[in-house]
DNA sequence: ATTAATAGAAAAATCGATATTTTAAGTGTT
DNA sequence: AACACTTAAAATATCGATTTTTCTATTAAT
């Protein structure tokens, strides 16, 4: 009933409706909402490299938005970590090293072992199914969007993370369960900084399927120690990269 | 005698103590800063109830700043999980559940004892020193402000949070202590709403110490017991409160 | 009586302009 | 040449006004 979006049709390369909204509202998206998304995809895939400074004027252009929305959004991505802030200095791209990245892979660890303990301990049958629906989809979709050379999946980066968020899903905190959602997305960004091409001598589809398998058989050792495997490995493949 | 309580550190640990600010920039404190702290204070002591409504309007002008720095504070806060941002529709303060709170204990249980037992396997000479001190000067502090009544008293808490933080400072992920302090603020809220005036039957400076001395004596499993039976007391009082 | 429609009020989101602070460059002094 | 001081430029932080959206109360319709 009133003016349509004139902004609508532009910049509206990232379609999907990204994670959240708890409520669909017709896709009435506010600028701040866009704002965040964007500056978190491009910070994630690197776009936005770490330690680079984020000048307000420059977003407001980019994004074609005022200034309250930029400093919103920045503001959000600061407790997620992807951005720091410095008093009266304004924002940059929160920095990346060797030794954060052990820190949270070893974090990841501690978290994602004890959400999956509980989960396995705690979950139903309706929790198993949705493993098991989690690991075929993933399992159908490919790594990589081209065939000859790698080139970064989105569909596939979703679906996984479903997946691995499924997993720990029924281990009875939302509130770890965000906190390993926070560090996996962390994870996805070393990932994607780091440039890893793919994993030659690894098949991950059978990694998850024996994840997968340990948890339906309730096997809380197994599943939790190919879990860790799971990470482990490509956590190596990462710090060779970014040693470099 | 407001510490910035900043989350937003340039990714080092090397925090020492006492010395608030990096650099003294004459008492020059942002405004978003000042709102956001304020802010904070005002939801974690139950000024700002549970839920309501926080309208911009009305806190630009009981905090006396414009619209940006209160937005950017909400924003800092909702990641926080004090605040919750409902899209287009504002800001309120988050709110407590029974259940929630649940799940925050048993989330923290499962995070300070992998933390503690990490930092009991890590920690040296200067860790030690240092839970020591802390155990010290809190045991220095009365828990009440006021000798015939239950007063919160501001510099107790300070020295308690420190006392729990430095328990694990040496757990050797900055990450995991950063979750830590975040639920441990967390469970500061729900013990202040909770009213809970004081622990009649508990010496609570007997259980730090007791846990002092098991962490000294590098008994892991006596510490982590002792830690969580800490935060079980307070808890069970805390959910008695909730509940009526 | 219940639902639907709608106008008016309230609040949120956003913008563009202004004030403040920081950064960078230049200038002169020891 | 190194150091402090001054000044110009850039960038941040902040404000107040405007635009959009949501909420609420009232009226109309089934």
């Amino acid at each position: 009933m009133k003016e349509p979006q004139s902004n609508r049709s532009e910049n509206e390369q990232t379609k999907h409706p990204a994670t959240d909204d708890t409520q669909d509202r017709g896709g009435a998206e506010s600028m701040t909402n866009r704002a965040y998304t964007q500056l978190r995809a491009d910070i994630i895939s690197g776009v936005l490299v770490p330690g680079r400074k984020l000048k307000i004027e420059e977003l407001r252009k980019l994004y074609n938005v005022g200034t309250s929305p930029i400093r919103e959004a920045l503001s959000l991505l600061t407790s997620e970590l992807f951005v720091e802030r410095l008093d009266q200095r304004g924002f940059r791209v929160a920095n990346i090293s060797l030794k954060e990245f052990d820190e949270l892979l070893k974090t990841r660890y501690w978290l994602e072992e004890r959400a999956l303990r509980e989960s396995i301990a705690n979950g139903d049958k309706h929790w198993e199914e949705q493993v098991l629906l989690a690991a075929y989809r993933l399992s159908r979709i490919p790594r990589s969007e081209a065939a000859d050379h790698f080139a970064s999946n989105g569909e596939w980066e979703e679906q996984h993370k479903l997946f691995h968020m499924t997993l720990l899903s029924a281990c009875g905190s939302s509130i770890l369960l965000k906190l390993c959602e926070l560090l996996y997305d962390q994870n996805v960004r070393y990932r994607q900084l780091s440039g890893v091409i793919a994993y030659p001598t690894r098949d991950i589809n059978a990694e998850h399927g024996a994840i997968t398998d340990a948890i339906l058989a309730r096997n809380a050792d197994l599943a939790t120690e190919l879990l860790i495997e799971h990470y482990t490995l490509t956590g190596d493949v990462l710090k060779e990269q970014l040693v470099h």
